[in-house]
DNA sequence: CGAGTGATTGACTTAGATCAATGACCGTGG
DNA sequence: CCACGGTCATTGATCTAAGTCAATCACTCG
């Protein structure tokens, strides 16, 4: 979700930096609300624990990525926010961002649309959550997620948290790539995978 | 989603009603946005099909609620809306509704707010979707879905509607049900389900 | 050089999809 | 008024694919 659209300087004025080590966590569910983020480096993912003790991903914000956008309207945070990796992110104090709005309706106006374009991805993620086979799932996020030319995938991050932002087990992840590899629907190379003439097909 | 919050006079001065048949489509993926539309009698399912033919169920819109609220920003649609039950909706034109909104800040305001509100309750449902249990899945929604007391849901629509807005099989559902009346977890009473001091512990 | 983690593969189990059949309950037309 | 077609609700049998447990190898970090 870029920054840039609904990013006033008074705005950016009142903001300040943060540094997480990977693993630890910028927000936990029930903590009051401060504002939204901006990823400035590394990767943050939000998640929620099911009562089985499993972390459900619910997102996963890479640079220039904003998150808890939603936070604005609710006195306290609905999911953790954890960095994936070390990271630096940046708070925009929900008063300043507020004032913001009121003082310039367009920026308001970009906010909105932003959260709109935001519904419609997780409108997505729902459908791509409902595919049980894992292949599909795999499919549907490679087509997802290719680059301009559709040829090609760039990862992020490893491919467990790949298995985890798909809902899928690693195990279960590996074993789907072997074969669409196998089968020469793909091919990886480090931290790439290429989408070959036959992806569609399968 | 409440439409009092924005929908100011202005607004729906401009707004007209069409009737549904049940089964029919509202519009469909690809269609050019009219606009905000009200569900004024009956229900209203967002569906995607996915190449396999079968339908996903994105959301399910009852009275009182507002869909395709993103198609404000969007050319067009990126669902289909297709009548559950026989069904009257209103349509409150972009133009109408965006220019409301440049003109009085708080309407934008709450809509912004709507859309948060929205944003977290897909987040919400992608966690549930990411259950696999099909009886967690379940207790899921009956505890996101009780009324005040927290011992009552009362279904809308037939159980295989419930069903498809589960991502279960309808048969998977029944047996579900079946396994927590018989365990003593819930009550089944036409059209309602009834939440006994057990439903918590399994 | 060990400890920790990711990547990978094998073996086994299980839960849900799928196919199928049945009964109940409409509404409808003859 | 009732037989008939349609849909929902329900249950049984079977199959398959994904989860889980487990083991191995490679790599990196201190």
């Amino acid at each position: 979700m870029p920054v840039k659209d609904w990013l006033a300087p008074a705005i950016r004025a009142a903001s300040s930096e943060r540094k997480l080590e990977a693993g630890e966590a910028l927000f936990r569910v029930g903590d009051k609300t401060a504002g939204v983020y901006e990823i400035v480096v590394g990767r943050v993912r939000l998640v929620r624990v099911d009562r089985s003790g499993h972390e459900v991903v619910l997102h996963v914000a890479g640079v220039g990525d904003t998150i808890a956008e939603a936070s604005l309207y609710s006195p306290h945070y609905h999911c953790d926010a954890i960095a994936s990796t070390d990271a630096v992110v940046r708070l925009y104090p929900k008063a300043a961002v507020l004032s913001a709005f009121t003082q310039d309706a367009r920026l308001a106006q970009a906010f909105t649309a932003m959260l709109a374009q935001q519904v419609m991805s997780l409108r997505t993620r729902v459908e791509q959550r409902n595919i049980r086979s894992a292949r599909e799932r795999v499919r549907h996020y490679l087509s997802a997620n290719a680059d301009a030319t559709g040829r090609q995938v760039t990862l992020r991050g490893t491919l467990k948290d790949l298995a985890a932002e798909l809902g899928l087990s690693h195990e279960a992840l590996y074993r789907t790539l072997a074969v669409l590899e196998r089968t020469g629907a793909i091919k990886r190379d480090k931290g790439r995978i290429l989408l070959t003439g036959k992806a569609k097909a399968l």
